[in-house]
DNA sequence: ATGCATGAGAA
DNA sequence: TCTCATGCATA
């Protein structure tokens, strides 16, 4: 219809904070298919790539099948492709993420959908919502055309914390201390929040969410290099900046 | 596309 | 208190 190639809105009467006795109806769907891996270790290791790309393969796993954990050359090739199909079908990454809530109740924002065609989840959410997002693919193939219209019931103005801009030299100065102290105590928080003039819960939150970037599948400090970079990479790389332990990387498009 | 933030669950 | 999945608001 109209609204099929155009930008979607996004109303900001969306919001997830509730309040408890009006939208007690509306947050939950948090399904947990399967129960808790029996070690807990701290890495989402994606699955070694056993032999290399030479090996015959005793087992031959269909990359289209749900019913393998994928690899993380899967994850990214079928990102790669998703993202590819999405455009070209003239779906916004926040269609989709509406999608999935018609297709299976469970809704998600623009972002996620961003993250995940960017590989900026981690390998574990990764492989949660390639299921999702490969059946909306069939979904989105097969459908000869049908406009579905989609309303959401605004929650409650719940008060979120306006977001904190931090300057970029205080971002400098939390990057070092990170680099040398990546979990900090409360103590450690509390000074430092005082040397730089921020809340404490503010340190607290940057530090929480630069260990998530850490286990991304893109994690940051990655240097991209264009075609034309190869022929002159040499020994000009690495100088103090040694790449994370990861073994993937992808080209942005 | 990304930064800061929330909340449920695990340690 | 941290991790982890997720997203509003913003760049």
């Amino acid at each position: 219809g109209a609204g099929g190639g155009a930008q979607s809105l996004v109303h900001p009467g969306l919001v997830r904070g509730d309040t408890p006795e009006l939208a007690e109806h509306h947050h939950h769907h948090h399904h947990h298919a399967h129960a808790h891996p029996p070690h807990p270790h701290h890495a989402q290791g994606p699955p070694h790539h056993g032999g290399g790309g030479a090996g015959p393969g005793l087992n031959s796993h269909d990359p289209h099948s749900d019913e393998d954990t994928p690899t993380s050359d899967d994850l990214e090739q079928f990102a790669k492709q998703f993202k590819q199909r999405r455009i070209k079908l003239g779906f916004t990454q926040a269609d989709v993420g509406l999608a999935l809530g018609t297709l299976y109740g469970n809704v998600f924002s623009q972002t996620t959908i961003c993250r995940f065609e960017a590989l900026q989840l981690s390998f574990k959410n990764m492989c949660k919502l390639k299921p999702l997002l490969n059946k909306w693919l069939e979904e989105a193939d097969s459908s000869t055309g049908s406009p579905t219209s989609i309303d959401k019931i605004a929650a409650q103005g719940r008060k979120r914390k306006k977001r904190t801009s931090i300057e970029v030299s205080v971002k400098g100065a939390l990057e070092s201390h990170f680099l040398k102290c990546p979990k900090p105590s409360a103590q450690e928080i509390t000074n430092l929040a005082d040397s730089l003039q921020l809340e404490k819960e503010v340190v607290r939150v940057w530090f929480c969410n630069r260990r998530q970037k850490e286990k991304r599948m893109t994690p940051p400090g990655i240097q991209q290099q264009t075609p034309d970079d190869v022929y002159s990479q040499v020994g000009a790389v690495s100088a103090d900046t040694p790449p994370p332990h990861h073994g993937l990387q992808t080209s942005v498009q």
